[in-house]
DNA sequence: CAATATTACTTAGAAATCTACCTAAATGGA
DNA sequence: TCCATTTAGGTAGATTTCTAAGTAATATTG
């Protein structure tokens, strides 16, 4: 893309801690990435990436509670509420209080939101081999090893 | 968890195609998890994480354009407007038209913002330090070999 | 049993980030 | 020269995600 910037490199080792090294910087580029592409490829059956974590917890288990459902995708309970708000809306599920329990609401998949499964995971498939086009087993499971380890140590911290 | 049994079996074939496993869902969960973090340390310095990244840049190139700036950041340019604007407002950089091009705005840093990166940059090698704690330098490298050529080619395909 | 704590969900508000346009300035070809 | 194109920046609007604080239902305990 633009290289044009930059030519002799000295500029490099000055910044001390250049941001392009950094696990971070580094993680949140990869990020984007696949957010980029997997919100164009879902867009077209009208599902946003937002819901899309929520539809591929849901395709295994339906009709669990909201806090079950933040846990599994890794989401606080407010992101949770607005997902669900919009998938109802786009008649992807239902929520039903429980009846012993009024306080929990049970969240179900729609007719609608199970035929998708069909046709969106593929989607999640290309993805992923695309991304890992040259990436070798050996190499992806370091990787996924090293991220795992990181994002538990940072997890530690959070306090 | 659950992946204690099946290895290069027909499981991971059939099986739904677990979250846990694919590299997207790595990813992000990683992301946030240095999001959050970077956010609660940085947040006493009155700096929010969008602003964040741009003074990591800033510090090394003062004085470029906002097109500049956003490459160099990797955010598209309405965004690179926002976090702008709220620097601008919170007194982190000055921006002037250019002389030569009046398309042009050259954004500068002000004596605030420079003092920040001596209290800030230490901030940033800390977390990576965290991130890294139990990760060896060639288990680093691997990673960040395999992490960036899984977003170069998902840039490829992203059309 | 009433007061209190906990649990499940919700609301409010802010921030980060994108896509799709829009305006103004510079540039370049006919 | 003049009009079309390109370039730099900006607006509008949507989505995702968070923290902090609220409400209602259930459980606990003095």
């Amino acid at each position: 893309m633009t290289k044009k910037a930059m030519k002799g490199g000295d500029a490099a080792k000055t910044a001390d801690f250049a941001p392009q090294e950094s696990a971070g910087y580094l993680v949140r580029d990869a990020h984007r990435a696949f957010q980029r592409l997997i919100e164009k490829r879902i867009a077209p059956f009208g599902v946003t990436r937002g819901q899309w974590y929520f539809l591929r917890v849901l395709w295994t288990k339906d009709g669990i509670s909201q806090r079950e459902l933040s846990e599994s995708v890794g989401m606080m309970e407010p992101t949770t509420v607005i997902a669900l708000q919009s998938m109802e809306k786009a008649g992807l599920v239902r929520r039903e209080r429980s009846a012993e329990d009024k306080r929990k609401a049970q969240v179900w998949l729609t007719p609608k939101a199970k035929k998708l499964k069909a046709r969106l995971l593929p989607v999640a498939r290309h993805i992923t081999m695309q991304a890992r086009e040259d990436v070798t087993q050996a190499e992806f499971e370091l990787f996924r090893d090293v991220i795992l380890r990181m994002t538990r140590n940072l997890d530690k911290y959070r306090r």
